[in-house]
DNA sequence: CACGAACCTGAACTCTTTCTGAAAATACCA
DNA sequence: TGGTATTTTCAGAAAGAGTTCAGGTTCGTG
């Protein structure tokens, strides 16, 4: 679950970034203007968190530029506290949430759940596929005979990306890219290796190989 | 991931060329826009980085008649620097994105990446013919009793070849030139085992051999 | 009718991708 | 800091896809 946080306080980012890691995201931090274009414009974020205030130009712009674009990824942005004009110009430019500074980074995490349940069409913060449930607040994997299992950061995040779309075949380069942010790109092979630690959790027909294509869920099973 | 590099610069072109190869692409170069033209129509592209200065036309044009055919590939233009207009032009002309010269390779790349996840799933395409449907997402077949085949890469592209022009007669050659680029040329008989491969899967009848001439995909049956 | 060319067929072979178990590296927590 | 959980790497095994081959069959033509 990749997200893109644009903020210039160097502090605060990795503070967030940190903490919005271990909530099962993969951050990709920027401080400027300019590279947050060019980043939303060509990684595929699920999610976009953005300060107004930038050294090298207007937040607002940039999120113009991604609206403009197609960068369709939900966006938070960060507003001085009480800030009306900035919150109704954020809105209007295709803002999806705004959040005022100072704030909780809980409550950070469940706007941003919030606003990417909404752009994906869910209510609920849980996944569904086949025999299996999703827990997103506590990161554990439920079976329908009342079992559950509790997760590592890794296999939830891989598991998510398969499970929000029963069916559809991801490239391991695709998971790769969910799963790590511009900074980290271990061997792919990692991919094969969770998908493995996956199978003995869901049994082995539930995560289909295509041989050459990449990985599927089957909810059929 | 078949590309199309319209290119005039010979030099540049076969820099690029090798690059991108690393990259993992397999890429066709072509230097004018007749053939280019013809290219992008006929071959089945994942994408196309195309030059807009051609010896013997405008690159605007060979994206316009691609774009008026079946050729819904993204396409990257690459300009002269800053040339504005010719942005503006080829975006309008169907472009997905512009690339200014000179530019860096690893930029290239990057934006190609960029612009072919954009276009997945910009149309959920399937070639129905008789009683199957071709899912070009899934790359599976689909039987109107409801059963489904998945297929291997080769299998896929030769079928979709057929099934894309129902009673048409493919030439053996011809199916080569789809299915392998210029670089690669297995044996001839590799089209008369995948035809094997296909007929048992869709029956025997839905593939019609003509001695001679090549194979159809046959829909009356 | 006989012959050659084109096509069919099944199996074997090669090469690539994926699987697998274990070990090494790293991060995390007390 | 030491111990534990997690992530990452590695290398050999297995499986699958792509390709070739050799022999059989069918077809059209002289």
């Amino acid at each position: 679950m990749r997200l893109l946080l644009v903020e210039d306080d160097r502090l605060l980012a990795e503070g967030l970034a940190s903490q919005l890691e271990k909530a099962g995201f993969s951050v990709d931090i920027t401080r400027t203007a300019k590279e947050a274009a060019i980043l939303g414009e060509q990684e595929d974020y699920k999610a976009g968190v953005l300060d107004l205030g930038l050294p090298d130009g207007n937040g607002l712009d940039v999120l113009r530029k991604w609206r403009s674009s197609k960068a369709i990824f939900p966006v938070l942005i960060l507003t001085a506290r009480g800030d009306w004009q900035d919150k109704v110009n954020g809105l209007k430019a295709g803002a999806d949430d705004y959040l005022a500074k100072p704030f909780q980074t809980e409550e950070l995490i469940a706007r941003l759940n919030a606003i990417m349940r909404r752009s994906e069409g869910r209510v609920h913060s849980s996944v569904k596929a086949g025999r299996f449930e999703l827990d997103e607040n506590r990161q554990c994997l439920k079976v329908d005979d009342g079992s559950e299992h509790s997760l590592t950061g890794t296999e939830f995040r891989l598991l998510r990306c398969l499970m929000g779309r029963p069916g559809h075949i991801f490239s391991k380069e695709q998971l790769m890219e969910q799963l790590y942010n511009l900074n980290e790109s271990p061997n792919e092979n990692i991919i094969e290796a969770y998908i493995r630690r996956l199978r003995k959790l869901v049994g082995p027909e539930t995560i289909a190989t295509r041989r050459g294509q990449g990985y599927l869920f089957n909810d059929a099973v």
